[in-house]
DNA sequence: TCTGGGGTCCTAGGACCC
DNA sequence: TCTGGGGTCCTAGGACCC
């Protein structure tokens, strides 16, 4: 028996639109061929990236090793993620949403939300009916399916498209909300996570009806802002926004990467490091983002990680410039004996370059010049591959002498903090894993 | 048999400043 | 030197999401 759920007196139409098997769906409208067959994508990382609908009815899911794929789908067709095609999908597919509101928030690459509010009248329809047009064009145009939830709020908008998979059209009205809430599991709402659930449930807490059915304060004082966010999103009041903005600013960019097998060797770990700093500088500048801050994190065999930070004398995204500080930030972190298994780099701080503006110490017809080489290096970097340009250290990974060390240079200004510390943004697993 | 990356945001507590 | 109050900024750590 739930309380009654209070609506905003301002009828909201939220759609949350979200792609069926994304990437191995993409493959399939690209590869007739394909499709109707089990496919799967994430060859390139041994993990079930996205598992087509045939895939996932012979029991492949999201995540698990590929070996596990071949016992028990031996037919499957196993692909690499081809991130660029997915993402021109994934453009495509806003656009075509874009033709039926403005007001389109890019999620991630196959999720989004519609603000569909006052136009009913302009599409003699009412919301679901609107939705429906999107998911059909989207089908017609691309090739793709794609579900969709309607309701007051985001967070109902999602847990509606999650309803029915895949095609599946759900829309939740008002006066319905508590049927979906009875049947909704907490650890379904968008922003519970395991801890949250865990300490829900210590409270006799099962179900999102539950949760809501309690005062506003009980959700306030247990978990904070987001709790009362959630508290009232759930019951139908849109507290979340559906952006305008095309996307969001992007505040880091981190490449990590686990290696096989795990080394000791300075030089080799080090040459890994780097090589994540190339691949991150690459990404910095083709968003045309500079970082004002660097984080290295070097994770040994068993479950330590060790991360340091450090600011940069100006923002940069060119890979020299970093090198230094991470070479520093290395020194620092390095334990001879220890073997380590991943290294991980993040730029942090990400800001529009800053052109022309040099500390006292340093050479400006030197930083044009590094500009100038990396945009070389860009380019060849287009034309040839990733890394076919890359540092004299990353030699160390083709087994040729790590030479040449004295290109990078070493900055005045560096301070490093929280060594030995844990830190920050985007590398989770890099932290040991809570046992449950 | 332990499965990879790539991200964002919130909060508590300390430092520092009136 | 002790005693209080109040505010801001930064950091480390958590939690979650795709």
């Amino acid at each position: 028996m739930g309380a009654p759920i209070m609506i905003s007196s301002w009828p909201r139409g939220i759609a949350h639109i979200d792609a069926d098997a994304f990437f191995a769906s993409v493959e399939q409208a690209i590869h007739p061929e394909l499709r109707g067959r089990p496919v799967i994508t994430g060859a390139e990382r041994g993990i079930v990236a996205a598992a087509s609908y045939e895939a996932k009815a012979r029991g492949v899911k999201r995540g698990v090793p590929l070996w596990q794929v071949r016992r028990v789908c031996p037919d499957c067709v196993v692909l690499p993620s081809d991130y660029e095609t997915y993402s021109l999908f994934s453009r495509r597919m806003f656009s075509i949403m874009r033709r039926f509101t403005p007001t389109v928030e890019e999620y991630s690459i196959d999720e989004c939300f519609l603000d569909l509010t006052g136009l009913r009248r302009m599409y003699r329809s009412d919301y679901k009916g609107i939705a429906a047009r999107v998911q059909e064009a989207i089908r017609k145009e691309l090739g793709i399916t794609v579900s969709a939830g309607v309701s007051l709020s985001k967070s109902l908008a999602k847990l509606c498209s999650k309803l029915r998979k895949p095609a599946g059209l759900t829309s939740v009205s008002g006066r319905y909300i508590h049927l979906l809430l009875a049947r909704t599991e907490l650890a379904q709402v968008w922003g519970f996570g395991p801890s949250t659930v865990a300490l829900l449930e210590k409270h006799g807490i099962r179900t999102a009806l539950d949760f809501v059915s309690r005062p506003e304060a009980f959700a306030s004082k247990l978990l904070g802002k987001v709790g009362r966010e959630l508290w009232a999103e759930l019951r139908g009041e849109c507290v979340y926004g559906v952006s305008q903005d095309a996307v969001a600013r992007q505040v880091s960019i981190s490449k990590t990467k686990t290696f096989t097998p795990p080394s000791a060797d300075r030089a080799h770990v080090w040459a890994r490091a780097l090589r994540n700093l190339e691949s991150a500088c690459i990404k910095a500048r083709r968003h045309g983002l500079a970082a004002r801050g660097v984080a290295l994190f070097l994770r040994t065999q068993g479950f330590d990680g060790a991360g340091a930070e450090a600011k940069l004398a100006r923002p940069t995204a060119s890979t020299n410039e970093i090198a230094g500080v991470l070479r520093s930030l290395f020194e620092g972190l390095f334990r001879p004996g220890s073997t380590y298994r991943a290294t991980g780099v993040v730029l942090f701080d990400l800001t529009d370059p800053a052109p022309a503006q040099f500390t006292l110490f340093e050479d400006p017809r030197r930083a044009i010049e590094s500009e100038r080489v990396f945009k070389a290096v860009d380019e060849a970097a287009a034309r040839f591959g990733k890394h076919s340009v890359f540092l004299a250290d990353c030699a160390a990974l083709r087994g040729q002498h790590a030479g040449a060390r004295g290109a990078v240079s070493q900055r005045k200004t560096l301070k490093i903090k929280g060594e030995r510390g844990r830190r920050r943004v985007g590398i989770p697993f890099l932290y040991p894993r809570q046992r449950p």
